[in-house]
DNA sequence: GCCGTTTTCGGCCCGACTGTTTTCAGTCG
């Protein structure tokens, strides 16, 4: 059993212990031991089998003995009877905005209540209603998030939420009353699946800002509406809250709203041990509750709270507690990559495969947005069903790169495309001959049609990164955010190969992907594994992926150098060279 | 269930909003 399993066994364990009323602190135990396996880079199998568990952040002997069986056996008499004991529609009433597990609970108790359909039927001939501590309201409410959870997933990927966010933070920033604003969150944080959508706002009038929030366009339903804070379900079916606080407690509201909640409470013992107090309203010269203004220290901006804290700033991508602090107090925090410094992409694809655009059409608006170089790299032929090319038409396209390149050449332009293929990667080796891949500018080499077996994945990647013409593995886990999950594959063993083959892995910017996950690239920075920020573009509009790329290079701690398309044309060739010249020799 | 310059017990981050309360519990972030 894998990690990912292992941990969401220990967040099940956590909701079925709260379901049964166990104490808080003990659930949330389990919840935050199952935060720690997910952010592990190492295998669980390893730190099991060399009995290091008990070094793991909030790992006691009861969540050691419970991990390490669940590793070895695949199974946990434990959580088997704890989950047999409550019958299985109650977790998913906690899906319910507004239901947690004491409603659920009483619910189950006093009227039976197991599934969200009988959950539903009870609201609709007013049992629910006549129940002590519900009400009428309360049974209309839990009727509408029957209906919204219905409709709508409550997981989005990034991109849909950058889409409907930054109109109304625009918005905002019109208003009069509006100070300062930004969104915070796992947005801000630039995580690549987020839940909701946070507003941050100071102002002199919140309740003009909030009434001026409710009342945006792209609002379908107000949640809540108070004198500080807001919560709307926008059109497209992701929630948004909005707070309000003055303008003197913005930086501690920004860093306290953007989280994550880890990195919070990292801070807050921070402040701790220094004799103060941190909430949303300020960092404060007491140990006790207090808003007192006179008692608070003051902060400019973000910056000045890290720096009260001994810190730098910690990029908002770094806020995960994933070793910014560590870092951050020696003085190691990386300075990030920024999306301006990109020059290109080396993975795309035209018309002459499965994307919308000609090659004339492609170079024109890369040209035109001032990159140095877009590479093509078209599906080889088995991918048919994305009409990949066989060498013949591979040999033709390359003509008519060069014919492209002739134009801007004749113009004085040094723009360039770079011919390549994004070669299939089969169970015996490449799509594509090693002599027609030692032609092309730039090769990709990819999994479309995984094995079953982890070991057989692996196996066939590592043989693609030792061919001395593949410079890259591309979207290496395969994942498809909220659709599909990464294919059974030993990734770590896989970058080892890289690291001693010279052979460089994608960050895949299709908001579909981001693969490599930013989880692995510090391991792969250790390794000496060199980044590719690659648009797998298929439209001209798939170049403004390059930007959300980049903030997922950012959250993996890569810094420009650490990034191969950084570099202006001429450098880029000479690296391209590298790998080949070295299996010559 | 975890943890320890508050150290083997007694804490555990903390504040806003809502609804059902007549002073607060539940939920959420």
């Amino acid at each position: 059993m894998d990690k990912d399993q292992v941990a969401a066994i220990l967040v099940e364990i956590g909701t079925l212990l709260e379901l049964k009323g166990e104490n808080p602190f003990k659930t949330r135990a389990y919840v935050n031991g199952a935060r720690t396996l997910e952010g592990l880079t190492e295998p669980l199998e390893k730190i099991v089998a060399e009995n290091r568990l008990g070094e793991l952040k909030g790992f006691g002997e009861a969540l050691q003995e419970k991990v390490a069986t669940l590793v070895t056996t695949g199974r946990l008499p434990y959580y088997e009877t704890l989950k047999g004991s409550l019958p299985p529609g109650l977790i998913e009433m906690l899906d319910l905005q507004g239901v947690g597990p004491k409603k659920v609970k009483k619910l189950h108790d006093e009227l039976g209540v197991d599934s969200i359909e009988k959950l539903e039927a009870a609201c609709k001939d007013g049992r629910v209603a006549a129940l002590d501590g519900f009400g009428e309201k309360s049974q209309t409410k839990i009727i509408e998030a029957i209906a919204f959870r219905r409709q709508f997933a409550s997981r989005h990927r990034l991109v849909d939420a950058l889409k409907v966010a930054e109109p109304v933070l625009e918005s905002l920033r019109g208003h009069p009353d509006v100070i300062r604003c930004s969104t915070a969150g796992s947005l801000r944080r630039w995580k690549e699946v987020i839940g909701d959508i946070d507003f941050l706002v100071s102002s002199k009038a919140p309740a003009e800002v909030i009434a001026f929030f409710v009342g945006q366009p792209g609002v379908r339903s107000v949640l809540a509406q108070g004198e500080t804070k807001a919560s709307v379900i926008l059109g497209e079916g992701i929630q948004a809250d909005l707070r309000v606080v003055a303008d003197v407690e913005y930086p501690f509201a920004l860093a306290y709203f953007t989280g994550s909640k880890e990195h919070n409470i990292a801070m807050r013992q921070r402040a701790i041990a220094r004799g103060l107090r941190l909430n949303e309203y300020g960092l404060f010269r007491s140990t006790e509750e207090t808003r007192d203004p006179a008692l608070r220290v003051a902060c400019a901006e973000e910056k000045d709270l890290f720096a009260e804290l001994g810190l730098p700033y910690i990029p908002p991508e770094l806020r995960e507690d994933l070793g910014e602090f560590t870092a951050g107090e020696a003085g190691d925090l990386p300075r990030l990559i920024e999306w301006t410094d990109l020059k290109g992409s080396l993975h795309n694809h035209s018309d002459w495969s499965d994307g919308r655009n000609t090659l004339e059409a492609i170079a024109a608006q890369a040209h035109e947005l001032g990159l140095d170089y877009w590479a093509i790299t078209d599906h080889s032929r088995a991918s048919f069903q994305a009409n990949g090319l066989d060498e013949d038409r591979l040999r033709r396209q390359l003509k008519a790169v060069a014919e492209v390149n002739r134009s801007y050449a004749e113009e004085g332009s040094d723009f360039r495309l770079l011919t390549g293929s994004e070669v299939d990667i089969l169970k015996d080796g490449l799509d594509l001959g090693d002599d027609l891949l030692a032609e092309l500018d730039v090769v990709v080499a990819s999994l479309h049609v995984p094995a079953s077996d982890e070991a057989e994945n692996t196996r066939r990647f590592i043989r693609a990164a030792e061919n001395p013409f593949v410079h890259m593995l591309g979207h290496l886990s395969g994942r498809l955010l909220l659709e599909r999950d990464a294919y059974k594959l030993d990734q770590r063993a896989v970058i080892d190969a890289c690291a001693a083959t010279g052979t460089w892995i994608e960050l895949n910017a299709s908001p579909y992907r981001f693969d490599l996950d930013w989880r692995l690239w510090r391991y792969a920075k250790e390794k000496g594994v060199k980044c590719l920020i690659n648009c797998d573009a298929h439209r001209l509009e798939h170049v403004a992926w390059l930007r959300l790329g980049a903030g997922i290079a950012r959250k993996g701690w890569l810094t420009k150098a650490d990034v191969v398309n950084t570099l202006p044309l001429a450098a880029l060739r000479a690296e391209l060279r590298k790998k080949r010249d070295r299996a010559v020799r």
